[in-house]
DNA sequence: TTATATTATGAACACCATGTTCGTAATTGT
DNA sequence: ACAATTACGAACATGGTGTTCATAATATAA
């Protein structure tokens, strides 16, 4: 007994379910994409399927998380200092890995991909900029006018609205042009950037 | 002949299948109403539907623009000098529509409402951003720092992200709040806001 | 290696919503 | 009153969903 996750039969079905679906979501987009679809490429019955995850949604959220860690490990490792030593943010990495999974993202994002995911994805952006703010804050020993929360829920939106409309339209900006253009927005305001004085 | 769109029978069902609709979301959530629930509700026969909109998103996307059609004539009734005059924007106003409509946009913005749905007002308030912000630069002869195309998305998301959180909160803070604390976000930019000096 | 528990299988099933067809009835504008 | 349009409803084909169950395959622990 007490034999938890080890069954390779599982780490294995799942595995080869959730490349089955990104492989799929690639070629017919996400609505378009059946239980039957992905058990089928999968080699397996479709019966497995519903062992293992509740839903399409299901899947596709326990994807993002697995493809997510790599993402937090590497935003986690720098500390508050080096991102303001560097002037850059944590969304120059979201720009970048929006850029290398473009495909992808332009279908999971357009809104024709599941229905939740694209709120799940901005709560956890949400979360890991609260995270850092609140960091920040105490560090510096200073107080946000906003609360927390708006302020996270502000940035997280904003950032996923861009990299949206920036991946939909194809990228007609390099990630450093977004980069640039989203620290003057999010940072200095829009009067600034729009050229009104104050 | 070209008796158009007067033919009663029409604008009648129409309207029916349209409060039917709205009536149903605000019961069951956008997912949960079937086509038949609506003819039902508005005592049509289920073909009749089909005979007037495409599909269910159909229904709503188009029940919209009559919504919108309001606050598109409230919007444009003001000039810019007004808007800078009050130290507000449109932005007051897409609050304060909200709340009205709690509810509904509770529902429709939380992504379990149609897919598409949440995409294509982000496109219609950057739409109307992206206007309202061409006047004002050509008014001021000045050039903004970023492209007018990102500028206006960028302002559209934030502002439909901040509303979405707000209502799916249940509005912990007041309209006339989250308008200060969007102005102050959006203008100022998190710098400031933060407390950060420069 | 063997025993036992776990997992995969596939056929079958009930279910429900979708979208279309067609002949008929009702209503409308002229 | 007449011709055109629209509403009707029953019927049908389609297709995906999620579940059940008996059986087979496979992994783990001893």
């Amino acid at each position: 007994m007490s034999r938890r996750k080890t069954d390779r039969r599982v780490l294995r079905t799942r595995r080869q379910l959730q490349e089955s679906l990104m492989s799929l979501v690639l070629e017919k987009g996400y609505d378009a994409v059946t239980v039957e679809d992905i058990t089928e490429r999968a080699d397996l019955g479709r019966t497995t399927f519903y062992l293992h995850y509740k839903d399409k949604d299901d899947l596709l959220l326990q994807s993002l998380e697995t493809v997510y860690d790599d993402l937090v490990e590497q935003i986690q490792q720098r500390t508050v200092d080096e991102w303001v030593a560097d002037g850059q943010g944590p969304w120059t990495l979201a720009f970048r890995h929006a850029a290398d999974n473009a495909r992808f993202y332009q279908i999971i994002l357009s809104g024709q991909g599941g229905s939740v995911i694209k709120n799940r994805v901005q709560n956890y952006i949400a979360a890991t900029a609260q995270r850092t703010i609140s960091q920040l804050t105490q560090e510096l020993g200073v107080t946000p006018s906003v609360p927390l929360e708006v302020l996270s829920h502000y940035i997280a939106s904003s950032l996923l609205g861009l990299i949206a409309w920036w991946l939909q339209h194809d990228q007609p900006y390099t990630v450093a042009e977004m980069d640039a253009y989203f620290r003057q927005l999010a940072m200095q305001g829009t009067t600034q950037v729009i050229g009104i004085g104050l």
